[in-house]
DNA sequence: TCCTTTTAGTCTATTTTATAGACTACTCTA
DNA sequence: TAGAGTAGTCTATAAAATAGACTAAAAGGA
């Protein structure tokens, strides 16, 4: 991956955040708000993005009436970050060199 | 470093180019302007902001009349870099684990 | 029954940031 | 004297992020 086609997605501390937060396991909303400290809207419209994407998934459901959302990374997402983050080892790299 | 501490300076590609053409060594404006394929005014903006938060120096002379710009990583930029790309790497390390 | 809490957002207005490109300034060369 | 190269600045516009008021539906307690 070359630093000018890097996706828009990881140009954002919020988004950043939640592929962080998510990088260990689903979570719901509220557990991402608290998680990223952000505001309903600013975190609602960043997960659009991030699901639009196609970074991550959610799964809705009602456990015991109760509303349960869970948002997860998606493969495509967990591999982006990957790729992501090897391109800026390979720019500090070749420094060192 | 924690993702939510994440410097700004890291949420633009165009900063992040620019910062990815110095890790080898100091560039003039023009070369920047060449290797980001940016605008001038884009450019000047962020070499700007890069300066001020203490990422980048320049330094400005005149070689045989003509006007010769260098800009250049800071010891405080190459260091923020590494840690943010460390940060990165060990949010990574999280999921394997 | 009514009020509050929890869960999960949406919607819109505002603020912040990025961006393009016209313009300035100086020097050298044809 | 008219470009071309070097190095930007300045301003208007466009795009993005952000806050927070608002909606909705069910649970649980007074």
């Amino acid at each position: 991956m070359e630093i000018s086609s890097m996706p828009e997605v990881f140009g954002n501390k919020l988004r950043l955040s939640v592929i962080s937060a998510l990088i260990t396991g689903e979570k719901s909303f509220s557990e991402l708000k608290k998680y990223t400290d952000a505001t309903s809207g600013n975190l609602g419209a960043q997960l659009l993005k991030l699901e639009e994407w196609g970074y991550i998934s959610c799964k809705k459901e009602f456990v015991s009436k109760k509303p349960q959302s869970s948002y997860m990374l998606t493969e495509t997402g967990i591999s982006n970050f990957k790729e992501y983050v090897e391109m800026l080892e390979k720019v500090l790299k070749s420094m060192e060199a």
